[in-house]
DNA sequence: TAAAACTTTCAATTAGTTCTGAAATATTCA
DNA sequence: TGAATATTTCAGAACTAATTGAAAGTTTTA
């Protein structure tokens, strides 16, 4: 596989990749374009580079320095802008995937709390029941947004040292 | 808010919530309509109970069971088949982790070490630099894919207890 | 075995999302 | 300033995913 397969098998699979974790497949791509490229690319070079309008390049590469995984550098002596991609992706790609998640979990908990106070202390058995799965769902699905806010505040050196040192510690010991 | 209200909400919102998690909308809303029925219901039943067709309950029941979501069970003395969620919430979250590890994550790593090979022992700088950008992902992806192997493979309480108590713990000496 | 009961399939439709391209706006240069 | 260059916007077009419903297929019963 020479240089040029590479990077296009590349952009490709992350723009898959992408599209399955809310974020859009050309957006991906840029992304794995400006990820792969040593220089700054400008918009004139992100069409070409991926075949896609001028409109569609702006748009979404707006939307990658709206969500911190690109940024504008000025070169000296050019006139058009240049992107470049955060290389750091794990702080800014996490941070903003795991962000998106609990916002999402945030109003599952509200309608969960909401809807547990169906029937008061009606002892009728279908609503027992509705309350109970209510009830495991509400732990669950709390687990899951402490978790995702402690994935937010920890960083990169965190997670791989500590967390995956302890994983496998815990591991062993079972 | 009676029970029927706090069901359809329920359901609802589940069906919201999936679809953010890669369950599309309606599977998300059938497994949600199984899990708040205290009996198996038939494919009849959940095409009246959210009002969709015949083909798309059907499909979306094969969905379910293909994630391990539900499973068909027989009602003796009937001669349709009927359909019951897993209500293990926690087995749902591994069930769905499992599955999408398997057909988002590992594809990537199976692509990122493909196009790692790119030019063998090139010195040539762009072809380095392509390598080090990969490497740096792979690195990423595989420590995550690892992450969630290992959840898979833990229990509830060893996630309730220790794992979310040493994040607690960890986050305070910081 | 045949008709009834039930399940699956799939081509066509509908709904939802993304992309294009030309026009409008903004910026830079001389 | 005004011509050239660069960026942004957005209505409609193109594309993708989800859904329908009728027909084909399968299993059961008598």
């Amino acid at each position: 596989m020479n240089l040029d397969e590479a990077r296009e098998r590349f952009i490709q699979s992350w723009g898959a990749l992408g599209s399955n974790w809310g974020i859009n497949r050309t957006m991906a791509q840029i992304h794995a374009l400006l990820l792969v490229s040593p220089e700054a690319l400008s918009a004139e070079e992100v069409m070409e580079g991926l075949d896609i309008s001028r409109g569609n390049a702006n748009m979404n590469l707006r939307a990658l320095i709206d969500w911190g995984l690109a940024r504008k550098v000025h070169k000296s002596g050019e006139r058009k802008e240049f992107f470049i991609a955060e290389k750091d992706i794990w702080r800014v790609a996490m941070q903003v995937i795991i962000e998106r998640r609990k916002r999402e979990i945030a109003p599952v908990l509200q309608m969960l709390s909401e809807v547990k106070s169906v029937g008061g202390s009606s002892d009728d058995p279908q609503v027992q029941a509705f309350i109970q799965s209510v009830d495991d769902l509400d732990t669950i699905v709390g687990q899951a947004d402490s978790f995702l806010e402690l994935l937010v505040k920890a960083d990169q050196n965190w997670f791989a040292n500590t967390l995956l040192k302890l994983f496998t510690k815990e591991k062993l010991n079972n």
